[in-house]
Parts: C-alpha cells; sequence; structure tokens
DNA sequence: GTGACTTTTTTCAAGATATATACTATGTGT
DNA sequence: ACACATAGTATATATCTTGAAAAAAGTCAC
C-alpha cells in the first residue's frame, strides 16, 4: 500500500511551496488569485508563500492583467536565471553538453565526438567535465548559479551515489560513473539512462505533455521505453525497467546483439530492420537508408509495422496508458509515413477495452532532446525541494 | 514529475496517524517507544497520536515487555474487532463471500455455485448481496461494524462509482455493478479485478511480502498479472493494467480464445496447455489433468515450461521488480515440480542484470485468496483514511 | 476630480500541530 | 530504602494554515 509520509508542522511548508512552485513552472506566468484556484490553498497561503519565493528570488513578478473593474493581478513567474541546469547526453557517436536556464532555453552548448572505439572511461569522463566548463565559461554562469547536472546514459545506470553503469555498447560493466565525476566537480549529480531522460523531456515538453499514465517508445539502433506511471518515470528495483527492445515477440525467432532469440530490437530495431531488407550496413547512413526504405514500402516495412504494432499493443495491454509516444529516430521516420498502419496493427494485436483508451502519437522532440531530457533530473529535484540553500543564499547577497 | 500534496496542518495529523497504524498493522504488536524509531515521529507525537487511536477504539493495548532494569514497554496492536471486511471472490464456477476481522481472520463464509452459464447479472449481484447479509448473521456481526466490501471480479473493471466491469467469460460488457450493488447495500465498496486482489493478498500475507516493487503472475485457464510499483497496485489509466495473458510471444502464433494470434494466454493458460497436450477438455478434471500432465513429462510441458520463462523474462525486463510470483493454480501446478526449469527458461530470455536481481518464487496463498485480497482492498482504505466516523462513533458509544 | 464599487492582495488573530524539555511512572538491583 | 534505568506524558514553544478584516489598486459614473 502506499506509505503515507510527511512528518513535521515545516514539511508543510515545504509541501506548498513545491505546490505553487511546479504549478508557476508547469502552467506559466499566473496571479496570486488563480493560485489559490489552482492549489486549493488559502488565498493568504499563497500570499505568505510567494512572498517567500519572491524573497529567494525563485520566483519573480511578470507584469499585471487588467481586471474589469478591480485591482489588477499581479502574475507571477519562476525567475529563468534563478539557476541553470547543465544536461548531458552521452551518446555512441558524441558527447553532448547544454546548459540550460530555467526557461530551457538553450544557453551554451559542446560536444565531442567519440569514435566507434573510444569509449573509454576515461575520454567519457574527461569530455563531461571539459563540457561543464566550457558550457559555464561560454555562457558566462558561475558554477554556484548552477543546480546540477544531469546525464543521459546508454545502457544500465544502477541508483545510488556510484551511479553504477553497465552499458553493452561500451564495453562498460559496474563502471561508477558518478563517484568518477565526482572527482572533477562538485555539482549535484542526477544519472539515468538516457531512454529515460528522453521520455521524461516527452513528458514535459513534448508529446506526452499533461498525460500520467504513458510510455514513451523511442526506437534507435537499440529499442528501449520510458515508462511513466502516475506523472512520474518508473524505474523499477535497479533502474533498468523499461528494456522493452529485449522482450520476446517471436520466441524463438530472429537472433538479436544481446545474444537472445525472437528479441523485438531482432525485428525493429534500426539495424535490424536495414538487415533484413539485406542492405549493407553503414552507420554513417544508416537515417538515409531507412528513410530510403520505408518510401519504397518494400515488403520488410510492412513486417516491421506488424512486430512494431504488436509490440505497442504488448506495452498498452500491460501498462494500460492513456498516451504511446512513437519516438526514437528510426520510430519517428516509421512513424511518419506509417502510423496509421502502425496503429492498425496495434489494434489488432491489443484487447479492446485498453487500446480504446491509448492514444497512439509521435514523438516532438528528436532524439537529440536527451540532454534536455537529462536537465529535465535537475530540474524535478529544484521544483519539489528547493529551498534556498547556504550557499545560493550567499550567492544572492 | 511527483505531483505534491498536502495542505493544512490537519492533513499532518491525519497522515500520522496513518503511518502509525500502519506501522502497527504490519509490524503487528509494537511499544510506543519502538514506533518513535520506526516511524521517526518524535515521543511525544507518537503518545499523543496513540491516545487518539486508543480513546478511538482502533487500537488497543497488547500486554507488556519487561525491559532490563526500567519501567516495562505497553505493547499495542491494531484492535481486531474495531470493524470488519467482507470479501468477494466472483469467479467463473462460485461467488464466495467471506467475512474477516482485521486481523484477517475468517469468521464466516458464503458460497453460491455458478452454473457455466449462469453469470446472469441478476444472479450475480443477487448472490453477493445475500452472501453479505449470510456472513453477517452467521458470525453475529452488525453492518455498523462493516468498514467495506472488497469485489474481486474477472475481467476489466473500471474504476469509478459505477465500476463499469468488462468481462468477456461472463458476456458481461459494461455493467455497472457498483450501480446495482448500492441498491442493496450501503456498505462502501471496493470493487476490483480479481487477479489484482490476489496479486495483493500475495503481497501483503503471501510470497510478496516486503518487496516493493513485485509482479504477481497469474496462471489459471486465463492469464494475467498484478504489477506492483512501489508497493502498489500499478492500475493503469482504466484500471486494465497487468493484462499479460494477451501479450503477444510468438507474432502470428497459435490462435487465442481472444481472438487473437500468439497469446501467451494461448501456450501458457490451463487450457492451452492441455489442449496442445491433445487431451479432450473437461472443466471438472483440468487440475488433475494438468498435474498428471506435468508429472508425465511430456514434451509439451517443456514447451510450456519455455514459453513460461519467456513471459516471466519479459516481465523482468519490463519491470525490473526485486521479485516475481508465480501464481494462481495452474501456476503451482507447473511451478511446484518445475520451477528450477523455469527459472532457467526465464534467466536464458531476460538480460542479465534485471534477472540478477529479481528472485522468482511461487505463490504462497492459494487461488482461493481472491476474497482475501478483496478484503484487503477494505483495510487498505481503512489503514490510510480511518478517522472515527460518525456512524461508528455512534455505535461505540 | 471624486466617491462608490470591484477585485486582488496582505495583515492579523485564532486554531491546530510536532517537538524539545522537563517531569512522572514503573520497574530492577543493591 | 534508595539509586538507577527505561517508558511514557505534560507543558511551553515555534510553525503552520486559514478565515475574516483591512488595505491596495484599479474602474466607472457623475
Amino acid at each position: 500500500m502506499a506509505r503515507p509520509e510527511r512528518r513535521t508542522v515545516r514539511d508543510l511548508r515545504k509541501g506548498n511551496r513545491a505546490v505553487l512552485l511546479r504549478e508557476l513552472y508547469f502552467v506559466g506566468p499566473t496571479s496570486r488569485h488563480e493560485l489559490t484556484a489552482l492549489t486549493g490553498l488559502s488565498a493568504a497561503t499563497v500570499s505568505n508563500v510567494t512572498g517567500d519565493l519572491l524573497a529567494d528570488d525563485v520566483i519573480v513578478e511578470a507584469g499585471l492583467v487588467d481586471s474589469d473593474g478591480g485591482r489588477p493581478r499581479v502574475l507571477l513567474r519562476v525567475n529563468p536565471v534563478y539557476g541553470y541546469a547543465i544536461g548531458v547526453d552521452v551518446g555512441e557517436t558524441h558527447v553532448q553538453v547544454e546548459l540550460f536556464d530555467l526557461d530551457m532555453n538553450e544557453k551554451a552548448r559542446a560536444e565531442y565526438p567519440l569514435r566507434p572505439d573510444g569509449h573509454d572511461v576515461d575520454v567519457v569522463v574527461r569530455n563531461i567535465l571539459s563540457g561543464i566548463d566550457a558550457v559555464l565559461a561560454d555562457a558566462g554562469v558561475a558554477p554556484e548559479q548552477v543546480l546540477g547536472v544531469g546525464v543521459g546514459m546508454p545502457g544500465i545506470v544502477e541508483s545510488g551515489p556510484d551511479a553504477l553503469i553497465h552499458a553493452q555498447t561500451f564495453g562498460w560493466d559496474g563502471v561508477p560513473l558518478g563517484a568518477l565525476l565526482r572527482e572533477g566537480t562538485s555539482l549535484p549529480l542526477y544519472i539515468d539512462n538516457g531512454a529515460k531522460t528522453l521520455g521524461q523531456a516527452e513528458l514535459w515538453f513534448g508529446a506526452g505533455r499533461g498525460s500520467r499514465n504513458a510510455v514513451i517508445a523511442l526506437i534507435g539502433s537499440g529499442v528501449g521505453a520510458a515508462i511513466i506511471t502516475d506523472g512520474v518515470t518508473y524505474r523499477g528495483a535497479n533502474s533498468s525497467a523499461g528494456e522493452w527492445g529485449h522482450t520476446k515477440i517471436a520466441l524463438g525467432g530472429r537472433a538479436c546483439r544481446c545474444g537472445g532469440r525472437g528479441c523485438l530490437e531482432a525485428y525493429i530495431g534500426a539495424e535490424a530492420i536495414l538487415e533484413r531488407a539485406g542492405l549493407p550496413l553503414d552507420t554513417a547512413s544508416e537515417q538515409a537508408q531507412l528513410a530510403e526504405l520505408v518510401r519504397s514500402g518494400a515488403p520488410v516495412v510492412d513486417e516491421t509495422v506488424e512486430y512494431l504494432g504488436a509490440g505497442l499493443a504488448n506495452l498498452i495491454n500491460l501498462f494500460n496508458p492513456e498516451r504511446i509516444v512513437v519516438g526514437g529516430w528510426a520510430g519517428l521516420t516509421l512513424g511518419q509515413h506509417l502510423l496509421t498502419k502502425i496503429k492498425k496493427a496495434a489494434a489488432e494485436n491489443c484487447l479492446t477495452q485498453p487500446f480504446s483508451t491509448a492514444s497512439i502519437v509521435l514523438g516532438r522532440l528528436g532524439p537529440d532532446a536527451v540532454a534536455l531530457g537529462a536537465a529535465t533530473l535537475v530540474i524535478e529535484e529544484f521544483l519539489l525541494n528547493n529551498t534556498a540553500s547556504p550557499a545560493r543564499a550567499h550567492a544572492t547577497l
């Protein structure tokens, strides 16, 4: 059962502060009066808490709105330069570091290409750390102003202070990335799987917006899913939940690079599709190849649609989401032209009741939103537990 | 992100009351002193709140424990006769109504067989209502003492006041069971899918005890799963989550009674197994047939193990649970002799990392715990939101 | 312009809560 | 009988939310 929480009277303030801040962040400029309706808090409390937030510079006033014949409402909004969040995307081909303000405007970016064999732990760690320095210097932001660094990694990220990484494609097995990065920076770190951060980006700012039960299906070379339950990314016991790609869809079927047989990824993963079409593997032009293949309408494409539809149907049957977002570069390529067929295939492989309440839509953000999503990890913590820290209190003097 | 809650200072008391009550319920007899350590609340608050609970008769003292050279500790426990919970199991062959005290001791039971074609809405409703009357009369419990009635139903139960039921096997499509029952009783109703209530029973009192991320796999004629995320049964957008049986494990494979092809249920559902073994279908002796088949070690059995293992592997990959409980009568029959083989098959079809942290165990409660689980729905609400109601306050005068 | 009116926001007193601290209760051991 | 140890309770204090009253900041009719 739900484990009830909350103890002291002080937690109340902290909670209500979080409630208001969350509303201001997601709804945008809002008056105190509206906030009472949105949150259910009394006008007095809203006034009181927003007073705190204003004093702490967390929010700012954002203009007036005339009302017919009364005192005009003062709009409040989150102070976009109260702090900054850094998002890092560690992919197979590059390390990308981006600096965002709280409005999620990109203020600076640094990118470091990785050679296919260049996934040495040292290299990646060094790239991330230099990237942090670079974006800060570039945007003229002091480290004290940074709320944290979110990192999206391939593979399985075990939660915990060390953030052990198990990434087959990198040849990493239990690399304590958190500990390694902490040697080079004192910024708060939030490390998670890249598919999950991308999923959170779609949930907050993309096609998943507003849904509380959703699955973001991500199809690239690899296949994964971010599962959203009650508005929160579900991580499972060891943060490895959502390994959709290696669920069996055709037991004993096609061999998968994971060593198993019949995995979904062996049918709908980008490289698997090209292989099945008999095309030569060329990592540089994969995207063009896939796009061309889809346009050609080859039989492989129909087959892929069937597998994809069935895979989505499995997700719907198991999770009963209100929305399924199809993303990832291959997913977008397939979906752009074939969404109706995909939906049809899903319907045929799904129970009618859950299917009828699930809308299947295309992702809106593109695959480079991994860094954005990683930064949302920082924001999430900020919205939940912000309270002027000693460091910051000093910084704002 | 997590939507923060809690507003007024009164909610604090309610929350802390729930925290303490929950601890007393699941840990058992405990002293106030221990409760401070268990809950993190101050001794003063524990004393204060337990005082309330004692005054409301929700808890009672349960003896003393000597301590070496100090005042002995007074043990507190939930008052088992503060109230009662009724659990109803509506199955394909019977309606079973059970009355429990808060210790989940069965105080009375009523059972009504259903003919295979006897799933008229009227019949079922009448059976449930007579069952409620019967168990109350039998145990000499007044309706005012009953905290609620939990009902476990086959099929999909849409949450909401009407509790619409979609049960293919019953030929029910959108039957407002909640509304219908409310015409015959004023007791609070909690209606859910029977697989989910059985899952909750295993979670609270059976093989799932203590785990926060678990999947209870239920294999009978039908195949389903109860998904536990962060200690709570996950229901999804429309309460239909966990339809594991109709996920595709062999796309385009064997025909399933749902109309699809390649569903897991078409391979590991009890009737599917017997069919595949070429045995004549005889609903009366299914269980014996299956047990005999398993003992014989026919090839079908090995095949079934393979499919079951792969199905479990899919659950592990997607949910990353710390525990998988195999239950349902067919699941138990298979598991009793074949658990090692099943684990092996699961391992072969699962990513190593999530597999290594998931323990696969057999259910401990048997399939007749559906009613028990349904009663836990009542208890769950009681633990979370108990506050001496006007009716009860009157009753205790 | 001025006063009535409207709407938003703040102030203030009241009620409720958890906690720390001091205090009481209830035992053991010598 | 008295010191000592542990469990539980009472009281004072600091916080918190809230409803009601007051203040602020406009519009509008005349």
